[in-house]
DNA sequence: CAGTATCCGAAGGGATACTG
DNA sequence: CAGTATCCCTTCGGATACTG
């Protein structure tokens, strides 16, 4: 699922979900959004192995999609926070089927993939 | 979900299916095949603004994921058929789940995607 | 019909350094 | 703490032409 800006042919639901879930971290920024974690550096803290400019770009792309908002409170030292949207909402769900499916098989998984990997 | 044959920092669920569903035409590929688009050209109608190229290459990463399997008959002209294997089929549901967000989604994604698409 | 080789442009994403 | 600007490298994926 990435960010395909230019052709888009829309064939059926898989494209449009891949449209606005292409993007190396924005499952994971999603689901930990939804799992309450609002703050960038929270959210920096989960997935430190993306640049912070990237994280900053995947989640204004899902803002522009709108699955999350953002909330900026004119405080110093400055604070954000980003939510779910109610269609945000409705996608957690998936997310969480596929997350579940990667835990079932994390076994095998990992065989196939042929990664060492690390636990969260 | 991309090829990452290098670095592999494995977190979670969502991580290891990102691993083998990572790929433009990887979900409509594995739905195809459980909907049972068996052949190559077959595929290749179901989605034709991918590359032949590209196709192969993917479903040959679907197949060292063992999501699938692939027949090559000896006869002439060449015959080839690919089917899930049983672990592909337990991603079916999930897969399904994703076509239907998008599905139910539609009116709306198109909206916030700015693509003007076409029905399959 | 199926598959591969080569070439190439275009994104994606990381590192770093900087501002408010 | 949050965000942006550069720079750069890698990968993805398309086009084309070719072989069995």
């Amino acid at each position: 699922m990435r960010e395909r800006k230019i052709p888009l042919n829309l064939n059926c639901g898989l494209d449009l979900i891949g449209e606005v879930l292409y993007g190396k971290w924005k499952m994971r920024l999603l689901w930990f959004i939804s799992q309450g974690h609002k703050r960038p550096s929270e959210l920096q803290r989960k997935i430190p192995d993306a640049s912070r400019r990237v994280l900053n770009v995947q989640l204004k792309e899902l803002e522009e999609h709108e699955l999350i908002c953002k909330t900026i409170y004119p405080v110093v030292p400055p604070k954000v926070e980003y939510e779910l949207t109610d269609f945000g909402r409705t996608l957690v769900p998936v997310i969480g089927a596929l997350g579940m499916w990667g835990d079932e098989h994390e076994g095998r998984l990992r065989r196939v993939i042929g990664g060492t990997g690390r636990a969260i």
